[in-house]
Formats: C-alpha cells, sequence, structure tokens
RNA sequence: GGUCGGAUGGCCGAGUGGCUAGGCUCAGCUCUGCAAAAGCUGCUACAGCGGUUCGAAUCCGCUUUCGACCUCCA
C-alpha cells in the first residue's frame, strides 16, 4: 500500500510502517490537560499528528484516530505538590472543576480548528472512563503487578522489570532510577521510588473524586491513555505519538501497564516530536517562557513583535523536520509569513492558469525537472513525515507557475500531463497532506465590486497619464490593507493584508 | 551526577560519504509611467582537533559548547 518508513523511537531506528491490519489504522496521541490555555509548544504535536493523520489517510488507509483530553487533575506521581491542578485552580478562580475544564477544553477546540487540525475520530475524556481504569488497575492487581497502600494503588516497577524490559523506551536503567538520590515526598507508601501511581486516595479537600473498589480517589496519571487506547484500538495498535517529554515516565509506564494488563506491548510504533524552544530552551510551564495561542495570534505578549495568523505558526514548524528542536524567534515567524504568503500565492496563480492542452512538453528538460519536483514529495513523506523537503520542492516549483504566468516560459513548456501534475502535486500536498489554508477569509462580493470600481478608475486615470490619480488610489489603497498589483497583461489583482 | 540528543552560510533550517536542499535577508538586473509583485543573477557554510577513506557536513575518537529527560510538562 505504501513505501512510509517512520522512525520509531521504542527501536530508535527508522521502520518500514505495515499496519497490524492491512489497510487500517489506529493512531493514538497525547492530548492536552485541560488545566490551562495551551501554548505554542502544545502546537507542534497537535500539527505534527495532524499531518501524520492526514497523510495515512492521502495513502488511502482508514485511520481511526483517537487524541484524549486530560481532565481529571492528576497528583505528581511522588504527589509533592499533593495537589490536584484543576481542583486547586477551581478554587481560585471559583469555578466548578467542570466548568473550568470545559472553559479550556473550549479554547483548545477552537485553537485546534485555527491550525486547520482535523478533528481526531475519537476524543476520548479521562473522566468518562473512570469505570475502564478502575477495571484495569484491578486486572493488574489481580495479575500480582500492583498493591494497594492507604487506599491508593502502585504499580510495582522492580517485580515488572525482572520480566520485562524496564526503560527500554527511554533508555533509562532500573538501577540508576533506584540509584537516584533524590529524595521526594509522599514516597513512604511505595515498595519502591520508582513506583508509579495507578490511583490515589483523595484526601478530603479534593473536589474531583470517584468512588473505588479502594476508597475515595482519582486515577494516576498514566492509565486513562492505556485505558482509552485499548478500549478504542486494541490491546496492539499501530502508532502512539506525543512529545518527547512524555518519554518517561509516561510512555514507559504506559507499556508496563498495558504489558501487565494485556500480555503484551500495547504499542507498535511510538512517535515523539521534538521540542519548541525559545532563546535555546524548551518552552514550558517549568521555565515560565510560554506564550499562549491566544497572545500568538493577537501579538499581545511583550516577546512579540506581531501577532502571528495560525497558518503562519502552522507553516514554520512544518518547515521543520518534527524530531528537530525549532527555536523561536519573531525573526523566523516573520520569514515564514513572507514564505509563506508567496507560495500560497504561487498556489493560486496555478488554480487560475490553463494549459494549452499540447501532450508533448516544448521544454523536455524542464518538464523532466518538474516531474521529478512534483513525485519526490511522496518520497519526501514517506522518508519519515520529511515535511521540510516537501516545501523545499514546492519552493523549486513556485517560480516555474509564476514564470508561465508572467511568460519567461512558454505555456507549451510543460506537457499537459506534466502540468495536471503540477497542480495536483500543490493540491495534495499543500492543502491536503499539510493542512494549509489562505490566510486572508474569501471576499464579500460587495467588498469585491468595491474593489474593482477603484482598480476601474485608477486605470481610466493611468490611460489619461494622470498618475497623481492613479497614484492617490494605489497608496490610499494600500494605507487601508489593500494592494494592487500590476499584472503583465495590464489586469489588476488586489491582495487584503 | 546519570541517560540521551544537538552544534550547518547574516538569520531560520534540510541533509541518505562523492553530485550547490529550501526559506528569509542583502546586492545587482529584467519588466513597469513610478512602485509593488513576479522573474533572473550573485552570496558554497557545515564548532575545534585528530583518525578511517581515493573522497567526510555525513563514519570513528577526543575537546569545547548548548539542550532535553531523570519531577507536572507537548
Amino acid at each position: 500500500m505504501s513505501d512510509l518508513h517512520l522512525y520509531n523511537s521504542y527501536t530508535r531506528q527508522k521502520e518500514k510502517f505495515e499496519p497490524s491490519v492491512p489497510g487500517h489504522v489506529g493512531l493514538y496521541v497525547c492530548g492536552p490537560t485541560v488545566s490551562g490555555e495551551s501554548h505554542l509548544g502544545h502546537a507542534r504535536p497537535y500539527i505534527t499528528f495532524d499531518v501524520v493523520y492526514r497523510y495515512l489517510t492521502h495513502l488511502g488507509y482508514k485511520v481511526r484516530y483517537v487524541r484524549n483530553i486530560t481532565d481529571a487533575g492528576h497528583f505528581e506521581e511522588e504527589g509533592r505538590e499533593a495537589e490536584d491542578k484543576v481542583a486547586k485552580k477551581a478554587q481560585l478562580e471559583r469555578l466548578e472543576p467542570m466548568e473550568l475544564v470545559q472553559k479550556y477544553t473550549n479554547l483548545y477546540h477552537w485553537g485546534m480548528h485555527m491550525f486547520n487540525n482535523v478533528n481526531p475520530s475519537i476524543e476520548p475524556t479521562a473522566t468518562g472512563h473512570i469505570v475502564e481504569q478502575i477495571n484495569m488497575i484491578q486486572d493488574i492487581i489481580a495479575k500480582g503487578y500492583a498493591y494497594e497502600v492507604n487506599g491508593s494503588v502502585y504499580f510495582d516497577v522492580k517485580k515488572y522489570a525482572e520480566k520485562y524490559p524496564y526503560g527500554k523506551l527511554s533508555g533509562r536503567v532500573l538501577d540508576d532510577l533506584l540509584e537516584t538520590t533524590r529524595e521526594l515526598d509522599g514516597q513512604e507508601e511505595k515498595r519502591n521510588k520508582v513506583d508509579f501511581a495507578l490511583w490515589k486516595n483523595a484526601p478530603p479537600e479534593h473536589i474531583m473524586r470517584w468512588t473505588s473498589p479502594w476508597g475515595e480517589g482519582f486515577p494516576g496519571w498514566h492509565i486513562e491513555c492505556s485505558a482509552m487506547s485499548s478500549k478504542y484500538l486494541g490491546t496492539t495498535f499501530d502508532i502512539h505519538g506525543g512529545g518527547m517529554d512524555l518519554l518517561f515516565p509516561h510512555h514507559e509506564s504506559e507499556i508496563a501497564q498495558s504489558t501487565i494488563a494485556h500480555g503484551h506491548a500495547p504499542v507498535r510504533y511510538w512517535m515523539h516530536n521534538n521540542m519548541i524552544t525559545i532563546d535555546g530552551r524548551k518552552m514550558g510551564k517549568s521555565y515560565n517562557n510560554v506564550i499562549k495561542l491566544t497572545e500568538l495570534f493577537s501579538g499581545n505578549h511583550p516577546m512579540l513583535e506581531q501577532a502571528y495568523h495560525p497558518m503562519v505558526i502552522r507553516f514554520y514548524i512544518l518547515q521543520t523536520h518534527y524530531r528537530s528542536t525549532l527555536d523561536f524567534s519573531n525573526e523566523s515567524l516573520q520569514a515564514s509569513e513572507r514564505a509563506f504568503r508567496r507560495l500560497w500565492e504561487a498556489y493560486e496563480v496555478l488554480h487560475k492558469l490553463q494549459h494549452p492542452g499540447n501532450a508533448e512538453a516544448g521544454d523536455p528538460t524542464l518538464d523532466a525537472q518538474v516531474k521529478t519536483w512534483c513525485t519526490e514529495c511522496k518520497e519526501f513523506m514517506d522518508d519519515d513525515f520529511n515535511t521540510a523537503k516537501v516545501i523545499a520542492n514546492l519552493f523549486e516549483l513556485a517560480p516555474i507557475v509564476n514564470s508561465i504566468k508572467g511568460g519567461q516560459i512558454a505555456q507549451t513548456a510543460l506537457s499537459a500531463e506534466t502540468f495536471k501534475l503540477l497542480q495536483e502535486t500543490f493540491k495534495v500536498y499543500l492543502e491536503d497532506v499539510l493542512g494549509m489554508q489562505a490566510l486572508q477569509v474569501q471576499q464579500s462580493d460587495k467588498l469585491d465590486k468595491v474593489l474593482m470600481l477603484l482598480i476601474e478608475m485608477r486605470k481610466e486615470a493611468r490611460t489619461r497619464k494622470d498618475f497623481a490619480t492613479s497614484d492617490q488610489i494605489r497608496n490610499k489603497l494600500a494605507e487601508a490593507g489593500v494592494l494592487l498589483k500590476d499584472e503583465k497583461d495590464g489586469s489588476v489583482s488586489y491582495t487584503i493584508e
């Protein structure tokens, strides 16, 4: 079906992708914790895996894409803060926990929409799957790999590691973890400090709580993903994605839980995107250097020189391979904005071009080159989703499109077949696979008519050589954010900033 | 401290041992009443030092340096 190869974090090498059920793909991506607003760093995995989903779909796979929402506040595993994040903030803001969850869920969905991310097939919530999580925990206890203490349940990592390769995904060595000198509170209940919570007893002040066989409490941090992914994708599914910072302990724990519960490893291909950095540092809550999406889109942040359109952010992210770090700066975002504008305008030009229909290429060398650039796009995507290279090729093609329009290249230079391929390539990769869309929404007919009137008046002034008037129209429109372009053929087009 | 990953031209970034990625910026030119847009041309870099090789940005070693994870984190 395809030649797709992807880098599997588990084996640390590129592997040929073969789904366990031919023609179908199960894709699970770690979604947000809706206790706060999404920031630029969060945008990366969602855009990265949106492209993964789009490309798999493009290849003809039937993909079930599951992306969870963590709406049950979790303790830190060692309970250092011993506070439920959601519950705490709810008190500060005097909101019901679920009200807060709803607010940030809505905001998150808005952000996803702005980025033109496709909705997942299923978007399960942690609070909606408490029963599944409890069942899974009971199963793990029954199999002897978890123990209850004071209403909390912990996973016995040391015992697990005796039979299974604990730490393989994240490159941890159990003995090293056990030797770590770091002392954390709330460890006394555990048999070993490496153990992690499956279920936590809820102290009286804790707002979010559910009845369980071990008393009132709430699920541990890692169990929801295991419970929900197996429910909707089966106990073995194809791709699990998330940020690199989730490798440990989150994904390592998921593997351990699921392996005990189901008797085998849950995931066939693990994919992890790298971080977005700012001044060379990971953008994250702990560094206090986040730029929220609302700030990014509005420009309302001390570090921002301007507002950035969601499509500019998307383009900027896709210009870099997903496993490389990507450094934020105004300069690079502005470069992305200019670049994307140019590319998208070429795409619009390509839309309008008509090919004369010659079957033979007038310029066989160019024809062959264009064909190569077009077909390479698939090879690049097949090579671990190399969107950067795809974009580079589209930029190779853009001047050709513009030159056909501008007359520097003859209309007949390309064969009809190649021209069609060129149009399809832009459509498929820029729109369908990379998920890009226009920066500006469609203009209303009324505005268009008004502008056409002004353009017509300017044209008349120019024929009279009344350049004072024509320039005035152009300059005033420019001040209003409407840029006029005199085309080679005498027509005039406009773009609205 | 442990584990892992980076260091590429003015900036951002891709790179599968040999064949200039690409973008942005900048300069010149073409087109244009002027501009903008577009097109063309120019700008050959791979942290340092060794090694392997006919040939290294790419492989190996060391050094310098930055970062990620080890704790909630995309």
